[in-house]
DNA sequence: AACAGAATGAAATTTAATTACATAATTATC
DNA sequence: GATAATTATGTAATTAAATTTCATTCTGTT
C-alpha cells in the first residue's frame, strides 16, 4: 500500500475547518499531526501565529506548515488562518444563555442581548414567509383592525396599533376581557383580529379567537403553531422561538413579535405602492412640530 | 478643538469588528469611511482579498488600508482579517439595508431582522454598564416609578409597567401630556421617573422631565446622549442606534430599549436577591390558572 | 537489501505588507 | 478671511512573510 494516504484531506470547503482537522487526524502523517495538534490545542493561538512560528511550535519546517494548509483545501497559510478564525466564532454564545445569582452588570445584559440576537438568528432561519405574506393581504384588505394581547403581548399589540394606525385603516386594541368577547363577537366581514400570544394558550385570547372565528371575520394569530390559539385562526404566524426560560422575567418571545409587527406594517406600505408611501411621509411631517431642534451638544453619559 | 479625532477608534478589544466599523463609521475620516464601507458591504469577500486589492476596490492607497487596520486596534492588515473572519456570522448583512419597493416578502423581512440584529450587536459593543448598574440602584430603591413615552416608546414604557408590576415597587405609565405635566410636578424624593426617547427632543417629554428634575425625584432617561431630554436628566442610559431611516415605520431602536428594559428587571431582580425571585415565582404561578393546558398538535402555518 | 513513492526541510524566490517620507487637505486661531 | 498647525493621504522604499524549487530523508514493498 502506498503512502500517499495523505495527499488530500476531504473537504467541505464550507465552515467548521477544526472538526476536519479531528476527523482527519488519525489519516495524517508524522508532521502534519504535530501541526494539527498544535492547531487544536489552541486554535486562537494559531490564527494569530505566523508560519515560521506555528512551524516552532510543531517541530516542523514552514513548507510542511503551508502544505498542511494547502491538503486541507485553503490556498495557503494566511487563507488557512481565516478558515480558522471563521470556525472560532467570538463573542456571541450561541447558546440560550441563563442568567443566575452571580451575574453582574458585566454579564447579565450581555447574556440578554445574546439572547435575544439569538432568537432573532433563528427567526431569520425560519420565516413564515407565506404567513407573512397572507397576513399582509388581510391586513391591506382590512377596514378595521384589532390587535389584541393580554401581559407581555399587550405592548406589542399596542406597538402594532401605534405603526398601523398611521394608515388610514381604523384599528384598535383592548386588553380587558369583556371588551375582548363583545368587540370579538360583533366581527364582520371586512374586520381581522390579529392575536398576539407567545404560547398560544392564555384562555382570554383563545376564547375570543374562538369567538371572532365564528363571525365571518379574519383571524390572524402569531403564537405558537402548536397551540389552540393557532388551531382556531385562518392565519397563522407561526414563530419558532426557544423556550425562554422566563425565569427572571425576560421575554425574547416579544422581541420577535415587533419585529414581524414592523414586516407586516413594511408589507402593507409596500402593497399601498407610492400613495400610500406618501400618506406616511405626511404623517411623519405632522410630528416634526412635537420636536425640539436637533443640536449638538457634548455628550453626557 | 484639534482634528485628531480620527486618532484612534476605540475598541473593546474583544469580538465584532464590523459592530465596532458601523459605530465608528460617522466618526471616520474620507477615506476610512471609504475602506469601512466596502468592508461593510461585503466582510466575506474582505476577508479574502488583499490588502492591495482591498485598497483598490476602496478608492484608496494600501497604507491607508492599513493605517486603517491599525486605528481600530489590529496590528496590521492580516490580523484585521483575522478579526473580521472571527465577527462574521453566517449569512447576516451589516450595512443597514434600506427597504425599497422593489422589495418583496422574501427580501423586507430579513433585511428587517438583518437591521435589528446589527442595532442589538452594536449596543452589545457600546453598553453603558455603569449606567444601567446606576439606574437599577435607582429602580431598586424607589417607592414609586413612572414610565413616561408617547409614540412608539409609549409601547416601550408600557412594557416595562408591566415587568416592574410584579415587583413590590407601585408603577405607572401615561401618555397623556396633562398626566405627564402633573405627575412630574409632583414628584417625591423617593420617585423615578423614567422617560424613554429615541431622540430625546419630544418636547412633551422634555418638559416633563424638566419639570420632573425640579422636584428631588430621580430622572432616568434612555435616550440619545447629546439631546436635551439627556441634559435634562440625573441618569442617561445613552445608546448608539443607528441612524434609523424610519422610512417605513420600522424603529430598531424601540427593541434595544426593550431589551435595555428586560437589562433593568434583571438588574432589580438579582439586586432583590432570593425573596425577589421567590416573589416573582409566585407571581408566575398566579398566572397558570389563565393559561390551557399544554398539548401538542400537529403544526398548523 | 534495494528501489520506488512519498514526506520533509534548506534555500531561493516571490509576493504581500509595512514604514518612512513628502504632499495635500483640514481646521483653529489670529 | 488668511495663515499656521495639525492631521490625513499617497508614493516609493523597505522589510517581513509566505511560497516554490529542489535536494534529501524516510517508509514500505519486492
Amino acid at each position: 500500500m502506498p503512502l500517499g494516504i495523505c495527499k488530500s484531506i476531504p473537504m467541505s470547503n464550507e465552515s467548521n475547518v477544526l472538526a476536519q482537522i479531528q476527523s482527519a487526524l488519525p489519516r495524517l502523517s508524522k508532521s502534519d499531526r504535530k501541526i494539527a495538534e498544535v492547531v487544536l490545542t489552541d486554535p486562537e493561538a494559531a490564527t494569530r501565529a505566523s508560519i515560521a512560528h506555528l512551524a516552532q511550535q510543531a517541530g516542523v519546517s514552514e513548507p510542511s506548515v503551508n502544505r498542511f494548509c494547502k491538503r486541507l483545501g485553503a490556498t495557503g497559510y494566511p487563507d488557512f488562518k481565516i478558515w480558522l478564525a471563521r470556525s472560532l466564532v467570538s463573542g456571541l454564545q450561541y447558546m440560550s444563555q441563563v442568567v443566575d445569582a452571580e451575574d453582574t452588570v458585566d454579564t447579565y445584559p450581555t447574556k440578554l442581548l445574546d439572547n435575544t440576537i439569538n432568537a432573532l438568528m433563528l427567526a431569520r432561519e425560519n420565516l413564515p414567509a407565506p404567513a407573512i405574506e397572507s397576513a399582509v393581504g388581510h391586513l391591506h384588505a382590512a377596514r378595521r383592525i384589532y390587535f389584541f394581547g393580554v401581559g407581555t403581548s399587550a405592548a406589542v399589540a399596542r406597538d402594532a396599533e401605534h405603526k398601523f394606525f398611521r394608515f388610514q385603516t381604523s384599528v384598535a386594541t383592548h386588553t380587558d376581557p369583556l371588551m375582548l368577547r363583545m368587540l370579538s363577537a360583533g366581527g364582520q366581514a371586512d374586520d381581522v383580529f390579529f392575536f398576539i400570544s407567545h404560547t398560544g394558550r392564555t384562555q382570554v385570547i383563545v376564547e375570543a379567537a374562538e369567538l371572532a372565528a365564528t363571525t365571518g371575520a379574519t383571524v390572524i394569530a402569531m403564537t405558537d403553531p402548536a397551540s389552540p390559539l393557532a388551531d382556531a385562526s385562518h392565519c397563522v404566524i407561526g414563530l419558532d422561538i426557544p423556550e425562554n426560560t422566563e425565569d427572571y422575567l425576560a421575554m425574547t418571545s416579544r422581541i420577535v413579535h415587533l419585529v414581524v409587527i414592523d414586516m407586516l406594517v413594511t408589507g402593507v406600505t409596500l402593497k399601498r405602492g407610492a400613495e400610500g408611501i406618501e400618506h406616511l411621509a405626511r404623517m411623519k411631517e405632522s410630528l416634526l412640530p412635537t420636536r425640539l431642534p436637533k443640536q449638538k451638544k457634548r455628550r453626557k453619559t
